[in-house]
RNA sequence: GCCUGGGUGGCGGAAUUGGUAGACGCAAGGGACUUAAAAUCCCUCGGUCCUUGAGGCUGUGCGGGUUCAAUUCCCGCCCCAGGCACCA
C-alpha cells in the first residue's frame, strides 16, 4: 500500500469540512485560546510566507486543542488596498470583483493546505458590515478629539496627478510616468496615538509573552527623551526661537540656529530680507527633495542664511539663523540650536559656512582645540567655556543646567516624543470611506450613526490619473448636511488600510454581530486577548503599534475590557530562495530554469544571492505545485523542519524532496508492522525489559518529552520534527520481532503510536489515515496529548568527559546518580589521562554533574 | 544615515543556564537488493597532518579580552537582512 498524500488528504478535508471540527464557542467548562495568525492581503495567490506563517499557526492551534484547550483559530482577508486600484487600472477589473475573486482562490488553496480554521468566522474588510463599525468608531475619535484634521505633506505626481505611496516613488521619480515627484500639502485626518503615548511606552514592560527585540523597536519607535525647551531671543524684532534639546550640556557650544526649511518661521523671517526670494526658492527645492532620503547621506547638507540673528540665552552671543534641508519640521519644535564642535552634522554644516566653533567638553585624554578640529566631538568629558559649569562632566550636569535655565525663565524641562499622530487619510478609491461632511456653514460635521454605513460607491472610473475617484463622483460627494440640512460634501478620503487591521482580531470572536458597537462584550470577554499572535517581522512596529493603540482606544469606549491585544507574540522570518538569471532574458521562473539552461534560449543561468522571494526576482515557489508533487504534509513538514520560525528561510527543493522521502518513510514501516502490531495492546509502565527493547522505549518516552517542551516552551518544530525523525530510524534498527513476541510488538506499536500522535498537529492527514488505520475510532486530532514517563524516559548511565585544561581527552562511562569523588577518582585513573598527565601538578578537578571532568594542570 | 536582528561543515540547521561543536535532514561517496535502472535498506562524511590511532593539531564572520572552560559573556571591526510612518 502507497502512500499517496493527494487521496488522503481530500478524505479528511472533506471529512473536516462536513463535520465542522473546528468550528468553536464560547465553552465556559474549558480554558479558551486564542491562536491567531496576521490574516493575508488578497493579492491572488498565497505564497510560501502565507504557507509558512499558517503552518506555525495551525501546528500551535492543533497542538493546544489535543492538550484540552477551547481553541479559537479565525482566518479572513485584509481586503482593502492598494493593488487592487492598480489591477484595476492595468486590467480593467473592478477592485470589489478583482479582491472577491483573488479571495475564493486563495480560500480554496488554504483549505487544501488542511488549516484548521472555524470558517464560519470568516471576515473580509471591504465589506459594509465590517467597515460600518469601523465609521462609527470614527465618530466616537471625532467626538473625543482623538481624530482630528490637520495639513500634512503628501508625495505627489503632478503629471498622473495623483498622490503617490512611498512605495511608488522610486528614486525621487514616479513609478507610472518617471515625473520628478514632489511635496503637496493637504488637509488631512489623524488618530491621536500620542494620546497614549505613556501608556504605549509603560506596557511595552508589561508584556512578557513578546520578543524583546520588538518591544526594543517599539520604545524607540516611541522614543521618548527628556530635555529642555530653550528660548533663544530673536535680535531684530521681538519674540524668541524655541528649541528643543536633549544636550542642554551644549548650549554654551550653541553658535548658530538651524530651522526646518519647510518651517513657517522661515518665510517669516526672510519676509522683506534681500534674501528673500532665494530662500523661497531653497524652501521650493527642499520640499522637491524626497522626504525619506534628505535626512540620509543621499543629499548634501544644504542651508542658507537668513540674514538674522538669535541670541545665544547662556553666552548672550549673537547667532546666526539657517533654514536647513536636514532638519525635521516634525520632530520637536522644528528648530535645532547648532554645537558644531559636538556634532557631526552641525561641524560639516559649520565648515561648509565658515561659523564659529567653541569647545565646551573636554575628554579626558586629549586637548581639542577647535582650530584644529576635523570632526565633532561626540563623546564624554569634563564642561569648559561654560560658565559656572566649568569642570563638571558633561553627563551629569545635565539636571543643573535645566534648572539653571528654569530659574533664569530661559527654558525648561519638558519630555519630546518621536512617536507622531497617525496619518490616516488616503486619497484613494479601494478603502473604507471616513463618515465625514464638510458644510460651508457648520464646517465638519460626522454622518449621523442612524447613517452609517456611507458605502463605497461601485460605478466608479479608475485610472492612472487624476485625483481620488471618489471625488469624483458627484453622487457620492453632494450630500445634505446633516445639521443645517444645506447643500454640502462628503470627505472623499478613505482610511488607511492599516486601520481595518487595528481591530479585525476582535471581530473574529463575534463576526456576525449586528447591533451596535459590532463587538459583543459578552464574547470578546471570553475570547480577548489573543493568547498567541503569528506573523512576519516585518510588522514589528507599525501594525502592532496601531493595533496596540486602537485597542486602548476601544476600551476607553467601554467596547472590550482588555488593555492589550496580544499577550504573547511571534514574530517569523522571511522565506528566501536563491535568484536564477539567463544573460539574455533576465530573471527566471524556477521551472523556466530546468536543468541550468534557459527556456527560451538554452543558455547556461547564472545563480545569483538568496533574496526574500518576490514576484520581481521571480525567485518564487508556486505552493499549489507543492500540493499536487507532494502533497500539503511535505509543504507542511518542510516549511517546519527547515529553520526554526523566527529566523528565515531558505528554500531548497532538495529538503523538500528530503520531507516527502521522511513521510514515506513512517508510512512504510507502519504498513510493515501493521499487521502485527493492531492486535497488540501498548505495554504496561512497569515491565521489564532489556537490551533494545529497553532502549527502545526509553527513546520513545524521551521523544515525547523532547517534542512536548520544543512545542510547548519555544515552538522549535525542528527539532521536535528532528527528534521523531530519530524515533522513526530507531524502530527502522530494531530487530524484528516474531509474530508471537507480543512484548517486543507492543514496544514497536507504542513507539510507532507516539510518532503519529506527536505528528498529528504538523502532518494532520498521514497522521488521521494511520491513526485510523491502527484501529483508532476517534480522530487523532481529538486525541490527549501524549504522557511520557520520567523513569522509563531516564538513562541508567552516562558519558562523562574528561577534560585536560579544557581539552577533551578522554570519557569514561559512569552510573547515573555515582558520587562525584568517585568520578574524579576515576577520572584521573583514566589510563589515558595518566598516560598525558604523566608528572604533570594537577592543580585542581573540576566536577559539572553529569557532564563533564575538567583538570587544570600544569 | 538611524533603529533592530543575524553570521556555525559543500548546504539548511543542532548545541535550552558558560561545560563533549556539527543532532536531524540535504548533497556527496561506498555497500546490499535488482538482468538493469529507479525506489528502498545499511554504512561513511568539518579541515588538516603524520607514525592511519580509542592519534595530533585546527575549526562557530574578523581582531582582542574575561574564564579551569566561550558558538554562548565583554570591547572593537567587517558583512548580510528587516523597519524607517502612504506596500501590507
Amino acid at each position: 500500500m502507497k502512500y499517496e498524500p493527494q487521496k488522503i488528504e481530500e478524505k479528511w478535508q472533506h471529512k473536516w469540512e462536513k463535520e465542522r471540527t473546528f468550528k468553536v464557542s464560547e465553552d465556559k467548562s474549558k480554558p479558551k485560546y486564542y491562536l491567531l495568525e496576521m490574516f493575508p492581503y488578497p493579492s491572488g495567490k498565497i505564497h510560501i510566507g502565507h504557507v509558512r506563517n499558517y503552518t506555525i499557526g495551525d501546528v500551535v492551534a492543533r497542538y493546544k486543542r489535543m492538550r484540552g484547550f477551547n481553541v479559537l483559530h479565525p482566518m479572513g482577508w485584509d481586503a482593502f488596498g492598494l493593488p487592487a486600484e492598480n489591477a484595476a487600472i492595468e486590467h480593467k477589473i473592478h477592485p470589489l470583483k478583482w479582491t472577491n475573486e483573488n479571495i475564493a482562490h486563495m480560500k480554496k488553496q488554504l483549505k487544501r493546505m488542511g488549516f484548521s480554521y472555524d470558517w464560519d468566522r470568516e471576515v473580509s474588510t471591504c465589506e459594509p458590515k465590517y467597515y460600518r463599525w469601523e465609521q462609527l468608531f470614527f465618530i466616537w475619535m471625532y467626538e473625543k478629539g482623538l481624530a482630528y484634521k490637520k495639513r500634512s505633506s503628501v508625495n505627489y505626481c503632478g503629471k498622473c496627478e495623483t498622490v503617490l505611496a512611498n512605495e511608488q516613488v522610486e528614486a525621487g521619480l514616479c513609478w507610472r510616468c518617471s515625473t520628478e515627484v514632489t511635496e503637496k500639502t493637504l488637509d488631512q485626518w489623524f488618530f491621536k496615538i500620542t494620546a497614549y503615548v505613556e501608556e504605549l511606552l509603560e506596557y511595552c514592560d508589561k508584556l512578557p509573552g513578546w520578543p524583546e527585540k520588538v518591544l526594543t523597536m517599539q520604545k524607540n519607535w516611541i522614543g521618548k527623551s527628556y530635555g529642555c525647551e530653550v528660548d533663544f531671543p530673536l535680535v531684530d524684532k521681538p519674540g524668541a526661537i524655541k528649541v528643543f534639546t536633549t544636550r542642554q550640556d551644549t548650549l554654551f557650544g550653541a553658535t548658530f540656529m538651524l530651522i526646518a526649511a519647510e518651517h513657517p518661521l522661515v518665510m517669516e523671517l526672510a519676509k522683506g530680507k534681500s534674501c528673500e526670494k532665494d530662500v523661497a526658492g531653497f524652501v521650493e527645492k527642499v520640499k522637491k527633495q524626497d522626504k525619506l532620503m534628505r535626512t540620509s547621506e543621499y543629499y548634501e547638507k544644504e542651508g542658507m542664511f537668513l540674514e538674522t540673528y538669535c541670541e545665544n540665552p547662556l553666552t548672550g552671543k549673537q547667532m546666526p539663523i539657517y533654514a536647513a534641508n536636514f532638519v525635521l519640521a516634525d520632530y520637536g519644535t522644528g528648530c535645532v540650536m547648532a554645537v558644531p564642535t559636538h556634532d557631526q552634522r552641525d561641524f560639516e554644516f559649520a565648515k561648509k559656512f565658515n561659523l564659529p566653533l567653541i569647545v565646551v567638553i573636554q575628554p579626558k585624554d586629549k586637548i581639542l582645540d577647535a582650530a584644529t578640529m576635523t570632526e565633532a566631538y561626540v563623546d564624554e568629558g569634563i564642561l569648559v567655556n561654560s560658565g559656572q559649569f566649568n569642570g563638571m562632566e558633561n553627563t551629569k550636569v545635565l539636571d543643573a543646567i535645566a534648572d539653571f535655565l528654569e530659574a533664569q525663565g530661559k527654558g525648561k524641562r519638558t519630555i519630546q516624543y518621536r512617536l507622531r499622530d497617525w496619518g490616516i487619510s488616503r486619497q484613494r478609491y479601494w478603502g473604507a470611506p471616513i463618515p465625514m461632511i464638510n458644510c460651508d456653514k457648520c464646517g465638519i460635521v460626522p454622518v449621523p450613526e442612524s447613517d452609517l454605513p456611507v458605502i463605497l460607491p461601485e460605478n466608479v472610473k479608475l485610472s492612472s490619473e487624476g485625483g481620488s475617484p471618489l471625488a469624483a463622483l458627484s453622487e457620492f460627494v453632494e450630500t445634505k448636511c446633516p445639521q443645517c440640512g444645506g447643500k454640502a460634501k462628503r470627505e472623499t478620503d478613505t482610511m488607511d488600510t492599516f486601520v481595518e487591521s487595528s481591530w479585525y482580531f476582535d471581530r473574529f470572536c463575534c463576526p456576525d454581530f449586528d447591533v451596535k458597537p459590532g463587538l459583543d462584550r459578552k464574547k470578546l470577554d471570553y475570547w480577548m486577548p489573543v493568547d498567541q499572535y503569528i506573523g512576519g517581522v516585518e510588522h514589528a512596529i507599525l501594525h502592532l503599534l496601531y493595533a496596540r493603540f486602537y485597542t486602548k482606544m476601544l476600551r476607553d469606549f467601554g467596547v472590550i475590557g482588555v488593555d492589550e491585544p496580544f499577550t504573547n507574540l511571534l514574530t517569523q522570518g522571511m522565506v528566501c530562495k536563491e535568484t536564477m538569471k539567463c544573460p539574455e532574458h533576465g530573471y527566471l521562473f524556477p521551472d523556466q530554469a530546468a536543468e541550468g539552461k534557459c527556456h527560451l534560449c538554452q543558455k547556461e543561468v547564472i545563480i545569483g544571492k538568496t533574496e526574500k522571494m518576490s514576484k520581481s526576482l521571480k525567485n518564487v515557489i508556486d505552493p499549489d505545485y507543492l500540493i499536487n508533487t507532494y502533497g500539503a504534509d511535505t509543504a507542511r513538514i518542510f516549511c517546519l523542519f527547515a529553520a526554526p520560525p523566527e529566523k528565515d528561510l531558505e528554500w531548497s527543493d532538495q529538503g523538500v524532496e528530503g520531507s516527502f522521502r521522511f513521510l514515506n518513510r513512517l508510512w512504510r514501516i507502519f504498513i510493515e508492522y501493521l499487521g502485527d502490531i493492531k492486535k497488540v495492546s501498548l505495554p504496561e509502565t512497569g515491565i521489564d525489559l532489556e537490551g533494545e527493547w529497553k532502549n527502545l522505549r526509553r527513546k520513545t518516552h524521551q521523544t515525547i518529552r523532547k517534542v512536548t517542551v520544543d512545542i510547548e516552551d519555544r515552538f522549535h518544530f525542528n527539532t521536535a520534527i528532528s527528534a521523531v525523525m530519530e524515533l522513526v530510524n530507531a524502530v527502522y534498527l530494531v530487530t524484528r520481532p516474531a509474530k508471537s513476541d507480543t512484548k517486543a510488538l507492543s514496544i514497536i506499536r507504542e513507539a510507532l503510536e507516539a510518532a503519529v500522535v506527536l505528528l498529528a498537529p504538523i502532518v494532520p492527514h498521514i497522521a488521521e489515515e494511520l491513526w485510523q488505520m491502527i484501529g483508532h475510532k476517534d480522530a487523532v486530532a481529538d486525541a490527549p496529548w501524549p504522557k511520557y514517563n520520567e523513569a522509563i524516559a531516564s538513562e541508567d548511565e552516562i558519558t562523562v568527559v574528561i577534560q585536560i585544561n579544557g581539552k577533551l581527552r578522554s570519557r569514561i562511562t559512569v552510573p547515573i546518580g555515582e558520587d562525584p569523588e568517585k568520578i574524579k577518582a576515576d577520572a584521573l585513573a583514566d589510563e589515558k589521562i595518566k598516560a598525558m598527565l604523566k608528572d604533570a601538578a594537577v592543580k585542581k578537578v573540576i566536577y559539572v554533574p553529569n557532564k563533564l571532568v575538567n583538570i587544570v594542570a600544569q
